[in-house]
DNA sequence: ATTTTGTGAAACCAAATGATTGCACATATA
DNA sequence: TATATGTGCAATCATTTGGTTTCACAAAAT
């Protein structure tokens, strides 16, 4: 059973969870109002989310709030920052360049 | 069959591969040889992500150049965007901050 | 012309995934 | 105290996934 965030963002239900709770923390009642599965599906989610530290609760009462771990989504950009390097890098500016002059030269 | 980016990169062969063809064009026997399991196993996650446009190919005789198709990449940044305002907004450095002075009152 | 090499595709299989249903249990509310 | 509410967990199931094996085929080498 692998458990990455990779893995975890990979799901478009979790992915809409996480930017559903992003700025406010939600319980899992309202977050499955949100979505056409049932609760159960929606806790399972929860539940991956929450093993990769992706998102925190916060009981209250019998309720249970969970909100995003934004410091995780970090690890996402730190991967991605090897690929950012390329598409910023000169070499690859000077490359669209010379491609645009290409195909404006064909017109 | 879903076939996005999310669940491209969520297999650690595929990330493997994208970091290792992201600055020079590899054929698929000389990436299949940094992994364990079989060329043919391989050939199948290529498929996958030149499926969803994260790598192109290029032919050159009976060889076929696999490359990183680095635009495609952003799309994931595109998403952490959102995110990213998170972390970088004045509330969550308070927080932040706040949490420190905590810490450190502790001790 | 025959053999070797580089590659993709199909068939098959065990394991993982995402969903549903049914249940358990703690906390509110009547 | 009895009932309703909010939630997690286990069992089950169809589908997807990632792998291997086998085959096909075109391009290069002999």
């Amino acid at each position: 059973m692998r458990r990455d965030i990779f893995q975890a963002i990979a799901d478009p239900t979790r992915r809409a969870i996480l930017t559903l709770i992003a700025w406010q923390a939600m319980t899992p009642n309202a977050i499955a109002e949100n979505f056409n599965s049932s609760r159960q599906a929606v806790s399972k989610h929860l539940r991956i989310l929450s093993e990769c530290e992706l998102i925190k609760q916060e009981h209250q009462g019998r309720e249970i709030y969970y909100s995003l771990e934004v410091d995780k989504m970090k690890e996402v950009d730190v991967w991605l920052a090897q690929f950012r390097a390329i598409w910023e890098s000169k070499f690859n500016q000077l490359d669209e360049l010379l491609e645009k002059m290409k195909t404006q030269a064909e017109k």
